[in-house]
DNA sequence: TAAACGTATGTTATGATATAACATAACATA
DNA sequence: TATGTTATGTTATATCATAACATACGTTTA
């Protein structure tokens, strides 16, 4: 179970391998990936941190790409809506999915510090959660996990 | 581990334990138990389910307890600051805690038929995910876990 | 080609949620 | 009384989100 987001990685390699991967899986489903849908994407992977509609918005409209607040929350619900990108309900903002064409129930890593936000996954329908679910007779449809903490490298460098 | 929230119990012996709790709670950590708190947590006792800082705002108007929306929102804060009440962060939406006096990671199992919430919890330090958070590196410091899905009374009743 | 349709985008306006900032009150205690 | 602390009252505004309608653009159908 890796959690893609503290730590090393290649990030300008993330970030062609996140598109790429979207437009595949577009084409493959007949989704369009339109410009500005994949801009969106593209700034939401920039960073492994959550971007509020508005700042994504900021963006798009030095860009010329749009400028009023529909244009990206629609691109928004368009990327997470087909699990490309996932809502963080805490921060009401969204972040780019690390974990692409895998049937995932996701879990947030939020560091209070630095704002960085890691995904790791879990199966919740197994496991203690979902027997307590399956006793209690409700029937799950969707899971939201959102941790809050300090992650390693704000309190290795003393930020708590 | 109960699910409170979803099935039978006598509901005004629920509402009465709930504010006796936390009267006596308030006494013993010297916290002030203030007539617009009660209230709130009154509001929220009520029912099962989330409600709005505006709804409840709606309610301290017509009572004549306050008017503008701090008045709701600091209540709200306080019950939530002191474990006494939960924000349900999919739903921008408070409920009364069901598991007081408890040392709580609180699992939220929300009907979307009915908008019943029901509370349970865990330990999700111990498990797949505190392992997980472990390895990364993270210190959690505080969790949510929104489930939702359909209820008992929901899919027996017909609702989905 | 045109008509009809579906999907995406542009735009205006507004709704819903939340808080900053400052003023006042109420109470304890030095 | 003066001081500090906590709670409340109030104004104004920030922030997040969507309804509703107009326009554009490609595809299918006649």
């Amino acid at each position: 179970m890796d959690a893609i987001g503290f730590g090393q990685h290649n990030h300008a390699e993330c970030i062609r391998q996140g598109l790429d991967s979207v437009d595949a899986q577009c084409k493959a489903a007949g989704l369009q990936f339109t410009p500005v849908r994949r801009r969106v994407l593209e700034m939401l992977l920039a960073e492994h941190r959550a971007h509020g509609a508005y700042e994504i918005l900021d963006n798009l409209r030095a860009e010329g790409l749009g400028s009023q607040p529909p244009v990206s929350y629609r691109a928004l619900e368009f990327l997470v809506k087909n699990g490309f990108a996932h809502k963080i309900e805490r921060l009401n903002a969204f972040i780019a999915c690390a974990h692409l064409a895998e049937n995932h129930a996701p879990v947030f890593l939020i560091c209070r510090a630095c704002d960085s936000v890691a995904e790791t996954h879990t199966d919740l329908t197994r496991g203690v959660l979902g027997r307590a679910a399956k006793t209690a007779g409700f029937r799950i449809e969707r899971t939201g996990v959102e941790i809050e903490g300090i992650c390693t490298a704000c309190h290795d460098g003393g930020a708590a």
